[in-house]
DNA sequence: CTGCAGAATGATATGGTGTATCACTTTCAA
DNA sequence: TTGAAAGTGATACACCATATCATTCTGCAG
């Protein structure tokens, strides 16, 4: 199994997909690439008062086309980015007090999929596997 | 692995938990029961005009709280709904063309789960699993 | 059957997240 | 240095979902 590794540098990311450098974006990208824990769209604006609310929308949905951030959707209808560090396919595991997400990735995940799909009708395509944890030590105190 | 079974009886799932029989819940009901689709609350609330959009939402909360739908949250931050026939602890599969959700019930997938959690620092309290498949045939047509 | 307390409804207002618009500013390559 | 294109900020807008509240309905007690 494998989990989180290297910090990623997100303004390679976009500067590699043709986006420019801007304070802006600079000022978001820093904030991120600290971040352990999973943020939304309004947290971060709040955290940011020099950055308007439409431009940390918009540098999101850069970085998520980069593919430098994961997009969850959650039972209240928002979303919850995390600064992925695994790349490439993966699952996540959030804790249930703090918000810190994690990933993961599992070979046993991937051939259990390729066992249920066989079992049904039509064609897989995609698969999204969440796991909710109660993470320990966790700052939220908790759980630890 | 266990898929769907046998239509549940909604209105009685209502009386049940204290909730009384009305006009408006009629309706609601007789719509979901016959349905073996995803839906949403806009799309249920267009299909019966004589139900104000505000009796479907608070209906929809009724029937969720009493277990007998269940809710999806989607990546465009909506939610889709769908009539719960397998009932307890189940996962969902969904076709990306039409929108129909399905139930099942894999031992595979808890085991898989508790294996998963062994390895994950904290406690794993619960999981939610999502395949996304193109069903065929597809009442939409791209399936077949 | 009737009356009534409380549940349920409908119309509408409100909240909150995320997107679109557009005049102005910044970036960066020539 | 310069200018075309990309990016920004302020704000308006769209949308789903929920809250409000006066009115209506349900179902039990009598």
């Amino acid at each position: 199994m494998e989990f989180q590794t290297s910090s990623p540098n997100l303004m390679a990311a976009l500067e590699d997909h043709g986006h420019r450098v801007t304070l802006s974006r600079k000022a978001i990208v820093d904030a991120l690439e600290q971040k352990h824990v999973g943020f939304t769209a309004e947290a971060l604006s709040e955290e940011l008062p020099s950055v308007s609310r439409a431009t940390v929308y918009r540098t999101i949905s850069l970085l998520l086309e980069a593919g430098a951030v994961c997009k969850l959707a959650t039972m209240d209808g928002t979303y919850v980015y995390s600064v992925s560090r695994l790349g490439q396919h993966h699952h996540h595991y959030v804790c249930v007090n703090c918000g810190a997400v994690e990933e993961f990735r599992a070979a046993a995940v991937e051939r259990l999929i390729r066992s249920i799909a066989a079992d049904i009708p039509g064609q897989v395509v995609d698969h999204r596997i969440e796991l909710f944890v109660a993470c320990d030590p966790c700052p939220a105190g908790e759980g630890g």
